[in-house]
DNA sequence: TAGAAAGGCAACCGTTCAGTTGCGTTCGTT
DNA sequence: AACGAACGCAACTGAACGGTTGCCTTTCTA
């Protein structure tokens, strides 16, 4: 039997999360972000107007986004729809949540070293 | 007086935490920080035994982190030992978070909406 | 049915980035 | 005093990245 731990949740090495927040270390692809996470849907255009870079930089981001898992596309007609994916977000802000809960249980290691 | 909201934590527009994303977006530094996490301070050194790469990399990968406060140094003797800075990396974790509750709210909406 | 809107593909450019190498400095240790 | 460990600085290289431009295809619409 696999060892038991407090949450359900695979638990990969921190450092298979690296593309995520790689793919969220651009200022632009944060902004798109935002953008679809409260417009729902857009297509290229729409995401393209308001920015002052070009439909191709847009589409390109779009790609990283999408190879990260962070976005999904649906074609519509004679344009791209983009979405918002929620899931691998969130599995990567766990994985900050897990890096916390280590430093602190090192941290009480520590305090019980100095104190003994 | 400034508007009301939920929680007291200033809330920069998320693009600012591009550079700490990107900070977090390889896969050595985020060794690097796991290893600081579990290991407490370290020296230059020590982080580097247990890879395969130049000591100097290893600097560079420090300053990066250091760059985006995710990590601090502190001179002993001859030795320069790293440790762990939660606070931004906390805060990186509440920005990401703040895009799950947007999310969630525009379903919300969507939701409304389309019952309606 | 012709034109315009939306988008794909590919080449190209300048910059940044990860990593190495070489050499000098500081500081413990014997 | 001398050696070696730990580190800093700077130059260099190849690859990845962000962005643009040019041109072609698909699809909607007046």
């Amino acid at each position: 039997m696999s060892p038991r731990v407090r949450s359900a949740g695979k638990n990969k090495p921190l450092q298979n999360y690296a593309p995520i927040f790689a793919a969220l270390g651009d200022e632009m692809r944060l902004r798109l972000i935002a953008a679809l996470c409260v417009g729902g849907a857009m297509s290229i255009a729409q995401l393209t107007s308001g920015t002052d870079i070009t439909r191709q930089a847009i589409t390109k981001h779009l790609g990283v986004l999408a190879a990260a898992g962070l976005v999904r596309d649906l074609k519509v007609g004679r344009e791209r729809l983009w979405q918002f994916e929620p899931a691998r977000l969130e599995e990567a802000r766990r994985s900050l949540e897990v890096i916390a809960q280590q430093w602190d249980l090192a941290l009480g290691r520590l305090k019980l070293a100095v104190e003994d």
